[in-house]
DNA sequence: CGATTTATTGAATCGACTCAATTGATGTGG
DNA sequence: CCACATCAATTGAGTCGATTCAATAAATCG
């Protein structure tokens, strides 16, 4: 599909087969979701690894009494994990937030993939290696960063992402986490987020309201959230140094 | 080397081809660093991908105000990031907690596994998969655990690690990090890190001393940090097949 | 439209932090 | 091998960021 494409040849170059291949395997298998449903549960076995096709997703663990943390966010053209069902089984849970639609990709898949499509087990590579440094940047995020800090850093990653997707309008998206799961994302209470999303919008650095996010100055929520893009690895080919310094139009894709 | 090739047969089944090359890898570039040294550093180039043979690493990130967070521990055995070399420049650092040494593995190292030993490349991906779940807990930790819990998880996923390396004797085990290393790696201050540890000294949970780390009950401390051990995954089908190999000490350097 | 979820506000509390000082290890050079 | 310096661990006291509890207002939905 379109943004799955759009987000590998970022990184790689694919050939019309690759792309062929991609697209074929993005349309094959097919299946639609509700909003706030599993997809996926922990103890499961996995049997395909998922792209997005729409909607928003998370990743997230619980604990027995009931503690709950969301791990990473999905958003389209996003593999859920390249080649998870050589494990077995899962030690987390997939759930929606949006109405999502997702195509299942098999081993079969991978096993073309790998024997034919260099390019494509780069581009795959690239993929994973950026979510591990999402996943470290939350770590780092959840240890060091203050809830303000906290906030906008989730903030500005998750506008970053959505407009390399080429889902942003301007300076607006839509945002249809709740205070919930933003509090379960960023490990503080409901209530705290609520405070800590009250004076984002008092500093005019976000405007959030109904669900749609507007972001007016990315430049200042990024200072504010001590942002920094470059774990995002959206700088490759041509891409200049310190894209940190270079305001919004410098979209990517 | 002996601890690698150990850790991946755990997952897949290694032929004498296989492991002929991998020894050769892990033998060929070694590099030897002191303690509380950096082999890594945000910003630069990833050239190599690196493999530790012996001694205790970590990764972490900094913030411009001198915050610092440890994302990660490698122990002997641990591969840094398979593939690394794809991305532009690192976004984090590697630090020395001991004396280290490492075999630098090649992009022509990972072409040519790429290229003809399945098994090899099976057993990478199990690695792959196995570190981003581990990432994933340590934000749940810090997202939802409490210092105590935190603690004990942390100690407990160590213990696991350095168990399936061979690395303990008995109930104890060597244990080279201070307080100020588990303080950035918690996400807690060095204060509390000293209480909380003399709260698990307290209950009997762990008996730490000098550099070295006894615990008497894992069962236990498991409990204490709400451990559950699925997301190491170290429960596969290929552990069967060699029944010949018990995990006695093993030699790691 | 009532029912339910989501967002907001206030007040009291607590876990973890900072500051600050002391003790105990470890290490090094003379 | 001691003396000194340094780094790591411990303890106490006061503070603060974020939490919990509780109630109300505003959206959203069937």
């Amino acid at each position: 599909m379109a943004s799955l494409i759009r987000k590998l040849e970022q990184f790689a170059r694919l050939s019309p087969v690759d792309q062929v291949l991609l697209n074929r395997a993005s349309t094959d298998r097919v299946r639609h979701f509700g909003p706030r449903v599993d997809i996926v549960r922990e103890g499961e076995k996995p049997k395909d690894v998922h792209l997005i096709l729409s909607g928003w997703a998370y990743r997230y663990k619980q604990l027995e009494d009931g503690r709950r943390q969301i791990v990473a966010f999905f958003l389209p053209g996003d593999i859920c994990d390249v080649n998870v069902f050589i494990l077995r089984e899962m030690d987390h849970s997939i759930g929606t937030v949006t109405a999502v639609s997702i195509a299942d990709l098999s081993r079969e898949f991978f096993d073309k993939v790998a024997a034919g499509h260099p390019r494509i087990v780069t581009a795959f590579w690239w993929e994973t290696l950026v979510n591990a440094a999402i996943q470290r940047e939350w770590t780092m995020s959840l240890g060091q960063r203050t809830a303000l800090e906290r906030m906008a850093h989730l903030l500005c990653e998750i506008w970053l992402r959505l407009r390399a997707a080429g889902l942003t309008q301007g300076d607006s998206c839509d945002f249809p986490l709740t205070q919930g799961d933003l509090a379960d994302a960023t490990g503080l209470s409901k209530v705290h987020v609520n405070r800590t999303l009250q004076e984002l919008r008092a500093g005019g650095l976000i405007v959030l309201k109904g669900k749609t996010l507007v972001v007016p100055n990315l430049e200042r929520l990024m200072q504010a959230g001590l942002f920094n893009p470059n774990y995002l690895h959206m700088d490759h080919e041509g891409r200049q140094l310190d894209a940190a310094a270079t305001p919004t139009d410098a979209a990517v894709g």
